[in-house]
DNA sequence: TTCATTTGCTTTAACGTTAAAGCAAATTTA
DNA sequence: TAAATTTGCTTTAACGTTAAAGCAAATGAA
């Protein structure tokens, strides 16, 4: 392979020094305005693009973020990965992106590449309850940011800086407005109680209920590790019990278009026999036909925030631990009607 | 922030040089079993990672690919992206992601910064008909493969590795589809005319109706850049043409959600009134009451393949130019409905 | 005119790793 | 027993860049 120019090929040109050819590209103010033109112009002309290998080595900086999501595969993510991307490139960082496909002892194998690999910040997406790979990080003082999940470790929940959803918060919005359409029976179908989300969202559903003096019936909850597969077999499991739900509320959008399929498939129609609301609000939930009321959290704007708190912690201007708690939103499509089955009967599009 | 350790320390510590070190991690034969066993436990002890970034200086390897797609919010890319990602990790690559987002410009920029980073090779899924970027490449003996898209440039066609999609047989296939039910009044929504996937799938429509001595009526043809938007709005003009088509071709999934759109927005219903077919099987495609028929890409194959061909090229056993050009497959589902329209009527899911 | 400062460079050294060369001691061969 | 080889390390140097220190020449101040 043809090699690429490097400063000493300029300084041997120029007749000047490696150190003279560095400072003429850094601008430098002990460079004569002469030389610098001279260095730059032979430069320009060698199409020389400075050796970032060998800056890192020195400056031990690298221009590169770590990022560490569960799977690319996973609808959430395109629209995290793009706020991220587009905030990072705005700065002028690189990322490297790493899928622990849903094997948490990935991750901290990841750390490890990504530390050698010298990126300057690392992004987890992925992080679950206690993770064991996040305390060494603590510990060295290395930079990092947890978006969408956070940990609930006792001991690090006050050190680590984090971006994410109200999901308390999202989990209540959306049991009460079921509560509100008049469902008084409601299947939780929950994610991996594994991650914050799971844990929150199911809390806050819980927490709708008990504010009213009623609580779920635990036969109607189940963990469906925010699989498409296991969501749709839990649908099919929950509408054969003797007293079926009036309403399933799955945890993100994902697991409910596997709800929604069962749903279908048992000759049902949503929102007609039974409602649906989902979480994320994906690209796939506004599709007409689907229809899917969820519960929206600003992924790109997440994204983009969690590149600046964690570049904020890289470039030194660090102050206080950072966790920020973004609202969440409802956007109500068809998937749960419009009327409040109280005041007679539901009306929605005869969707699917 | 606390430093990593490093050989030295170990070497410190072992009391050894750090050669000896460096040799007894990488199991030479010249070091005795002794030394080694101590030094390996203090690196263990010290919880020691190699510093790639000094051996990517040293070896002129780093064990990363660079990728280089338009969007990662392009629904057709997490399947690709997790074929290379997959393939890539069981490799031992990493992999530094790049957007263009649909600006050409800025390949160039990435290639750069890519090549300064010390990337051992790129993936480009985004090339453009006569990337200007892409013969210093080639001049430079620098490994890249192609994916999806191919350069059509005369200069290079015969030099460039890649891993396409016989698109032209894609394109046949649609129409083909969509003849044998009888549309002879087709629309083509096309890509971008500036990418080999719009040209061939085109050219492979226009093979299939003038095979059967047709032809396209030019009218019916607009190039609608891959965006959804401008598919819904082309759908709207089509629709309320003097004589409109019968079936609407869209060269890819995403544009035919926005014909789709278009379609259910004009009241009408698919494929009661008009057929749909799309390419590209994109998740969305799937959801029960889109039921698009499309083409199908094996996209995670792709990826894989085409990071395998390039480490090949890496790692010097590259042997003669791969030009790999895999067989399209349509995913039969609803939108173009089940019989021959000559028949009698179409008969289709009353989706939407 | 003399000393102090600034300018415009060069030399040195370092970042962490690892081939290559070197070299004494141990072992094998003749 | 002497010469040749092997073993087990060390020293050196390099990858490309760039701070830091050095230093002669030009410029400024007193």
């Amino acid at each position: 392979m043809k090699k690429k120019a490097t400063i000493k090929d300029i300084a041997l040109l120029a007749g000047v020094s490696a150190t003279a050819v560095s400072m003429a590209l850094k601008d430098h103010s002990r460079i004569s305005r002469t030389t610098k033109e001279r260095i730059v112009g032979i430069a320009k002309k060698l199409d020389y693009w400075p050796n970032s290998v060998a800056r890192s080595l020195k400056s031990k900086r690298s221009g590169t973020l770590g990022i560490v999501i569960t799977s690319i595969m996973n609808p959430f993510y395109p629209e995290l990965a793009k706020g991220i991307e587009d905030k990072a490139m705005e700065r002028g960082y690189s990322i490297i992106l790493c899928s622990t496909n849903y094997d948490a002892r990935r991750q901290r194998y990841f750390v490890n590449i990504l530390r050698s690999k010298g990126v300057d910040g690392i992004i987890f997406s992925s992080a679950e309850v206690d993770d064991p790979h996040i305390l060494p990080l603590v510990d060295d003082g290395f930079p990092f940011v947890l978006v969408n999940r956070r940990t609930r470790s006792k001991l690090l929940e006050k050190k680590v800086d984090y971006v994410v959803l109200d999901n308390v918060a999202g989990g209540y919005m959306a049991m009460d407005h079921l509560y509100r359409l008049g469902h008084r029976r409601v299947a939780l179908v929950v994610g991996s109680l594994a991650t914050s989300t799971a844990v929150e969202r199911t809390e806050g559903a819980q927490k709708a209920l008990h504010d009213r003096g009623l609580a779920i019936d635990p036969q109607l909850v189940i963990e469906c590790n925010f699989s498409w597969k296991k969501a749709y077999q839990a649908t099919l499991d929950l509408l054969s019990l003797p007293s079926p739900p009036t309403a399933i509320f799955a945890q993100n959008d994902y697991m409910a278009l596997g709800v929604r399929e069962a749903i279908l498939d048992s000759g049902r129609l949503i929102p007609r026999d039974i409602a649906l609301i989902g979480f994320d609000d994906i690209a796939a939930s506004a599709i007409r036909g689907v229809d899917l009321t969820t519960i929206n959290q600003k992924k790109y704007e997440m994204g983009a925030l969690a590149v600046d708190i964690l570049i904020q912690k890289i470039e030194g201007k660090g102050g206080p631990v950072k966790q920020i708690v973004l609202p969440p939103e409802i956007i109500i499509r068809g998937s749960c009607g419009w009327r409040l089955r109280d005041a007679g009967q539901t009306v929605g599009p005869e969707s699917g």
